[in-house]
DNA sequence: GAGTTTCTGTACCTGCCAGTACAGATGCGA
DNA sequence: TCGCATCTGTACTGGCAGGTACAGAAACTC
């Protein structure tokens, strides 16, 4: 019974809530990006000093990875989410309402952080720019497996090219956040999804 | 009489050819953006030395300009000449095949220069990325005067919203753009737009 | 209380950033 | 051949980037 019981950590406490930290490093990555947000900006919103900042979450690369996951299970979790939806045509239709609605949420930069974050850059900001094209590539397989299912189900007809699918709708949520960032308004957004999805297959088995 | 002709400047005479230093410098901010790029790096590709530059393009924001006119009227060029295609079909396919082979074609940053340039980046950048949101929306105006043509000319259905469509075709450009980023195919894209116009209107004039 | 452990704040490090001063080179017209 | 205008290359500037050393503060256990 030598094991210590995780009661409480010895030493001085954090004098800061990490959880918070994290939320506000969110947010200035999703308006600056990896490489415009710099570290000043980082501890200036967080509210922290520098040593605080890598003692708690590691370097900039590893700051940023933590962000994504926050990113994900937060602001971005809808898109999980929708997954689950009954219907192939219900799953894109959350998925992009749901874009949209985030992408123009007032209060957050307008786009998406797996987006914004890292699309060009330079050598530092390359680590940064393949975990995000990782993550993207992750949102579409999950997407495209679904759609598998879906064809599986008989809620998509037997032609349909569920890979195929899951790109346009992937390729139409990347396009409405660089939308977004160029000032797009959510009903403008509302209107390019009602024309997209006239291009949604529809199920087979409605005689 | 007194006006000189301007036969050759005084003076030592420049030892590159700007022309083909500023495709390369074309070369560098597609690739690494705006922010990503270092003075370094231009002049490294370039060939010129840091003076030289500032003498003949002025400083970084100065040179971003001339690079996206350079861009636009070399590798952008089809864009433009999409619109004056005979038919609204016509002119989205080709802009959208257009920009796939672009954003593909080996030996090019696989991306768009508008979108890749600077989409979310710090203080410093903040005016090359003004400039790039100014030069999508003009793109975008283009398009949309060209679909209002086309309803006029009835090449277009009435109740068809030209805002709206040329909004779609954008988005799913930039959408490709960021595809192309994250090493999507010349074919995968294809597929996209296979799917993507069959949301297109026909024409009210076929019976 | 003493000793230990961890966090905080200041102040600093090296290296790269965009931008430039200046001297020497190279062409022109006279 | 001389001066002049412009370009080229080296070497430099101040400032900010990401990252850290170190001393003191604040909690814990004994």
């Amino acid at each position: 019974m030598n094991k210590k019981v995780p009661t409480k950590a010895a030493g001085r406490p954090r004098s800061f809530d990490a959880g918070k930290a994290l939320d506000r490093a969110v947010e200035v990555f999703w308006r600056k990006g990896y490489e415009g947000a710099s570290l000043s900006d980082l501890t200036k919103a967080m509210g922290i000093n520098r040593p605080s900042l890598y003692a708690a979450f590691g370097d900039k690369d590893k700051l940023f990875r933590k962000v994504l996951d926050r990113y994900a299970e937060g602001p971005a979790s809808y898109s999980s989410a929708a997954l689950e939806e009954p219907t192939s045509r219900w799953v894109v239709e959350r998925l992009l309402y749901g874009t949209a609605d985030l992408l123009t949420s007032p209060g957050n930069p307008h786009g998406c952080l797996l987006v914004q974050g890292a699309l060009a850059c330079g050598n530092a900001a390359d680590s940064a720019r393949k975990e995000l094209v990782s993550r993207r590539m992750a949102g579409e397989a999950a997407l495209r497996q679904r759609l598998n299912q879906a064809r599986m189900d008989g809620d998509l007809p037997p032609e349909a090219n569920p890979a195929s699918l899951a790109r346009y709708i992937v390729t139409l949520i990347q396009g409405m956040s660089v939308q977004a960032a160029g000032g797009a308004t959510r009903s403008e957004l509302y209107r390019v999804i009602g024309i997209a999805l006239q291009s949604w297959p529809s199920s087979g088995r409605i005689a």
